[in-house]
DNA sequence: CCTGATTGTCAGTACTACTGACGATCAGGT
DNA sequence: ACCTGATCGTCAGTAGTACTGACAATCAGG
């Protein structure tokens, strides 16, 4: 039962960009998973530590735009992160509507140690290109990614 | 409010491949939903019709598996996409549990028109890169996720 | 001081894809 | 022919994710 009839994607559906974009996100979000679950978080758990690392600090709603997703959603991501002690709320001094939003010492820490798993679980990932096309690779989804006129989703 | 504070990801977030990928697996199927509407099917209901269109006849399993989806999963796509006249089951000749699954000339059709469209939307999308650079994109994407010890999700 | 907007929160909902179980069917050995 | 184990399609239940809508608290402008 190994090799035979109709087993993999076809032509068409190889060069089809939806199903080529779902597939690798689907494995390098696994890849990701694994790489992280020794630090105790995932990969979205992760991009909110970046979001937050990445800039001055931020109240939610910043880190939720920073991160592309809805303000609703950072709620609960930041609820388990304060629960394991890698980021801390704390009232804004001017606006009193508005957390501010820290990472912690052993956020900080954390944070180092889930970059260099994440960065061998990207090398995994880029694994059948080489150097200068997975290089280009990243490149071209920023390009895509970050275009100009990014709006919100 | 426009361009200020904390509003895009940050240098680190922007490099992360988990993020790049889920966000520009997003926008594309964003597109592709959008272009695919006047046809009255969705991005995944056009991969099914592709894998179905790609080579022999095949049974729900194998639709599945080239599709990298669960058996299960593809019941509800076809049940879908049978009420829309697009594909039709009928019983294998040998074995009287497969459904053979193949498309109306309706479904031909429809994918036809379907694919033109998504290649608009595939434009779109690969818009703020150069046609070279599109079409490594493309390849690279192929390379990750066809790469032969391809397993099962 | 009032009105309208913003922030964080929560309940509810939608969507997708899975696991586990089922009956029907097939294949192989005896 | 019969039994056992595996396979196929199906369905119910569940899990994960992210949304919408509503709410109280708070801010900003007139």
């Amino acid at each position: 039962m190994s090799s035979t009839d109709g087993d993999g994607p076809g032509p068409e559906l190889s060069r089809n960009l939806v199903y080529l974009l779902k597939h690798a996100q689907l494995r390098m979000a696994e890849l990701g998973t694994n790489a992280l679950t020794p630090y105790g978080i995932d990969g979205r758990e992760m991009g909110v530590l970046l979001a937050l690392a990445d800039r001055e600090p931020a109240s939610q709603q910043q880190a939720a735009q920073r991160l592309g997703i809805d303000r609703t959603t950072m709620v609960a991501l930041l609820d388990a992160l304060e629960r394991k002690g890698l980021v801390a709320r704390r009232p804004h001094a001017e606006d009193r509507r508005r957390n501010v939003v820290e990472l912690t010492d052993t956020g900080k820490e954390t944070l180092r140690s889930a970059i260099e798993a994440n960065d061998d679980a990207e090398r995994e990932f880029l694994a059948p290109l080489g150097a200068q096309a997975a290089e280009r690779l990243r490149r071209s989804l920023q390009a895509i990614v970050l275009r100009p006129d990014g709006r919100r989703t």
